[in-house]
DNA sequence: GGGTTGATGGAATGAATATTCCGGCATTGA
DNA sequence: TCAATGCCGGAATATTCATTCCATCAACCC
């Protein structure tokens, strides 16, 4: 008995693994042809179901997707559900889909390109998720706040400078009054001690929040200022007791995070302010 | 003993689950609000994980995990992992689904929704432009000038700081030198002096051009230091003599740029060059 | 400060699961 | 028609799994 049908190492990302389900159905046994069919066709049950009950529905016997997984050179059953579950697994992080998906794009797969494809996927689901969560009452609420606000303060580092300094960028053209802080320049908690129940602030951090952000952020809510928050996580120490927080999630790519939905909620906001000082 | 911690039924969707977790995770005793945050933070692997493997990364106990779940009138742990697997389940009609809900949520749009969407359609608009446009070749090419380089200058100012202060910050997480031109500080042009062809530069800017970074921009590459530019147009006084230059294109609204386009495509470079350079 | 309540860790249990194995069957080639 | 090969069904098995149970511990109230 030889040792595999295929003696090169079976695929770990769904398409490819689908593709070559695809390719070599006509020349597999009748019931392993079954299941690919069934593979293919559902590929969610295949995931989430038993051997047991996929098995059923595929109107074979357990065993005999055992020896299919087998058949492409999987382990067992287990080994190959693995595939089908990662297909569905973490939207925001996943790569074997994003891999995947690249090759039908791009021709030749360098590493660059790679990379690049990968950026813009990311950009474009962090979107889409921010799309999801943020509901508009959240924004006029966060648009109010900060348009009866005196001065707008800006709390933002690390990753999230970026964003902050962006706002700074706008506020100014719009001609809001708002302070930078956690840049170089080392005064900011000088800065931050000016702030009163009538200003407002926004802070910005994701995991692992910037300590320095921490501080200033409750800091400046104890004192009674009310503050804007964009963080990841509704568990997140930014969570203030006064003001409006925003969940934004934003998708990695090798572990850089994209700043799109971040981006797109930061201008969002400032311009909602604008508009409503207008009136 | 009494039946349960609470009398109503448990949530049979995702999102109402999550929100209850939210809401209760201050009221839950340690270990059971241990899971909660794991849960929120992870909801994909808790749809496909084991018990086991699950209270392994959320460190706690198994029969915690069952607790748990106990504790929000499920039956059991499985019971309240089909939650979760549900809400992968299908993903295409839960879009639509949380969509039409979204839009009957926001039955008249205000101002803010429109804005909101706008600037969300802007970005993904801005990166679907930017896949179009730019070629591998170009990528490769920038990071390898830019890998070869001994220091790298960032120029950019106005809106083009945020995305010059991102690759700033990226850089230095990545252990590549660079220098960031533009900020507050006003000793930039001496900062450029030091600049030498075996130097490289990025500058970023769009109309209106920032004169100073015109300047900056034409003075390092008259001195021989190769340059990377982005910019929105290929009349753009920043093309470089020596180097390569990226058109980028962001989609507008209501007058205010995205910037997601620019920010994949320097994330991009960023990385690109930190895995040159390892190499 | 003693007693009570509730939370927690960890072992024990019984169910469910993937996998293996083997006898029978169909198909193929001579 | 007969032998050989490889496929398949179904029972047997060995894991793995969720769940339960109990002793310990901490917090709280009287």
């Amino acid at each position: 008995m030889t040792i595999d049908d295929n003696d090169a190492l079976p695929p770990r990302d769904f398409w490819s693994l689908r593709n070559l389900m695809v390719s070599r159905k006509d020349t597999l046994p009748k019931r392993l042809a079954q299941v690919a069919i069934y593979a293919v066709a559902n590929p969610d049950d295949v995931a989430f179901g038993t051997a047991a009950s996929i098995a059923e529905k595929a109107e074979v016997q357990p065993s005999t997707l055992v020896r299919f997984a087998q058949a492409f050179g999987y382990q067992g059953f287990s080994d190959l559900q693995a595939v089908f579950q990662d297909r569905l697994r973490d939207r925001t992080s996943n790569y074997s889909e994003r891999l995947s998906s690249l090759r039908s794009h791009v021709a030749g797969d360098s590493k660059s390109a790679t990379l690049f494809s990968g950026f813009c996927k990311a950009a474009e689901r962090s979107v889409g998720s921010l799309r999801e969560r943020v509901q508009v009452e959240q924004i006029d609420e966060a648009a109010g706040l900060l348009a009866r606000a005196e001065t707008i303060y800006l709390i933002g580092q690390r990753r999230s400078f970026p964003v902050t300094s962006y706002m700074s960028y706008a506020f100014g053209k719009l001609g809001v009054k708002s302070v930078l802080v956690g840049s170089a320049q080392g005064n900011d908690p000088e800065t931050l001690s000016f702030a009163t129940p009538r200003d407002a602030a926004i802070a910005i951090s994701f995991t692992p929040y910037a300590s320095a952000t921490l501080n200033y952020a409750r800091q400046i809510n104890e004192g009674g200022t009310p503050l804007v928050v964009i963080t990841d996580s509704p568990f997140s120490p930014l969570i203030p007791k006064i003001g409006v927080w925003f969940e934004v999630v934003e998708a990695d790519y090798e572990g850089f995070r994209s700043l799109s939905a971040s981006m797109a909620l930061a201008m969002t906001l400032t311009v909602a302010v604008a508009e409503a000082r207008r009136s």
